[in-house]
DNA sequence: ACAAATGCAAGAGCACTGTTCTCATTTCGG
DNA sequence: CCGAAATGAGAACAGTGCTCTTGCATTTGT
């Protein structure tokens, strides 16, 4: 077999892929804290000690789905906004971002969970692998600001947010530190929004989420604006 | 002995008491999902089945910290407005509100993910039993908006929040959709800024919290006046 | 004052979990 | 074909939540 090595690689990420797969079954399902690897081996019919030759702990586990959400959530992103007219205003690919956000949120709610809310036990995400998966959208909303007017930003801007203004990967849109700002606002407004009608933080039923939602939408316009 | 009865319940609450205080500790220390009966019941010396006398599962445990978690919240809240002079403007007591929140999040990390994070696992709060103590810091910052000028609430405003308007608490604050509108999106943002900087879902030192916190307010402030 | 009822703590046990070994088998490369 | 590497299985350790039974001590009723 003159592919034997490629057979040998393509079962291994194969098994891997599988892994992978019962595992956002399983986090779909049950949700982050209910992980077991016990029980994805048991699935996939292995021994439990298996299952770490592919994996090498839970918290791999874990960092793997918190990048394979993100990736999910950016995916998502991207084909609604290819769905918008390519002469779309900037705001109103501001407001397609954040809605489909929020939609991706409300149909892999555990996945939204795993992260925006709190970390697992005493785990603790790799920055160094989750900030680029992690700021794909981020990123994508602030090139939504790029354009337009730019006000010279506040010294208490510069103060707060000039070193991440000069960020290579920011750089590249040039935004300042006034519309990073602005930006870095506006989706924290989005996120804390979809955070408490997700995990129902002012109860439920108590509320028209879809109609508030575009009143925030409103309020993060403003702020984006200035 | 005549108080029998008597001593026997005073021993049992003194019990429950210490349980919930080691409880609170493992919980600041390790976080929730640390949080083990059994390890509890070793520091206290009992027999890890005789704290079941007293604290009938983990998950009720879960929801008595988080009752504590956020009675702590607002007694720290109360107290940074006690500071404040009677005639402090609704607009300063909103910012000592924010502030205090903010203060009293980043002094206890872990109590903050409790409530404000993704829930635990299969683990949902009873809202009949948090709903009165998560209400109060919110509510505390929407009697600020009572005064001042009263903007007619929008249509979109009471189709959104109208049912919650109605509710008997707020009605005794006597707010509108329209101020119940920009109180909660106001909050949302001073929870959304606090969960980024403790989650940092920004990155490590990438900004400075404090400078940011500030600007974060000017525009929840912006917000709430409309 | 004695017996009965009750409260409480301990111990053992069940079914899980993550993780690490060792050992046997399978598979592949030369 | 044979040695080496990859792979899976099984057992084991130390934890976890939770339940049930058993024994002791104290309180209560007579």
């Amino acid at each position: 077999m003159p592919d034997a090595p490629g057979i040998r690689a393509r079962n291994r990420a194969a098994l891997e892929a599988e892994i992978m797969a019962v595992a956002g079954r399983h986090l779909a399902s049950y949700g982050a804290a209910a992980l077991s690897l016990r029980a994805i081996a048991r699935e996939l019919g292995m021994a439990s000690s298996a299952i770490y030759r592919y994996v090498e702990s839970r918290d791999e586990l874990l960092t793997r789905l918190i990048i394979a959400a993100f990736d999910s959530l950016g995916d998502a992103v991207d084909a609604d906004l290819e769905a918008l007219p390519a002469e779309a205003a900037p705001l109103d690919r501001f407001r397609a971002i954040a809605s489909a956000t929020r939609h991706w949120a409300i149909r892999h709610p555990h996945e939204f969970a795993l992260i925006y809310g709190s970390p697992v036990p005493g785990y603790h995400a790799p920055p160094e692998r989750t900030q680029a998966a992690g700021t794909r959208v981020p990123l994508l909303l602030l090139g939504t600001l790029s354009d337009g007017d730019v006000p010279e930003p506040t010294e208490a801007e510069i103060r707060a947010l000039g070193r991440m203004a000069q960020d290579e990967q920011l750089a590249t849109f040039a935004v300042g530190p006034g519309q990073l700002r602005r930006g870095v606002t506006a989706w924290i407004l989005v996120i804390g929004a979809i955070t408490a009608e997700l995990f129902e933080q002012f109860g439920r039923d108590t509320y028209e989420p879809d109609a508030f939602f575009d009143l925030i939408l409103d309020d993060a316009q403003r702020i984006v604006t200035g």
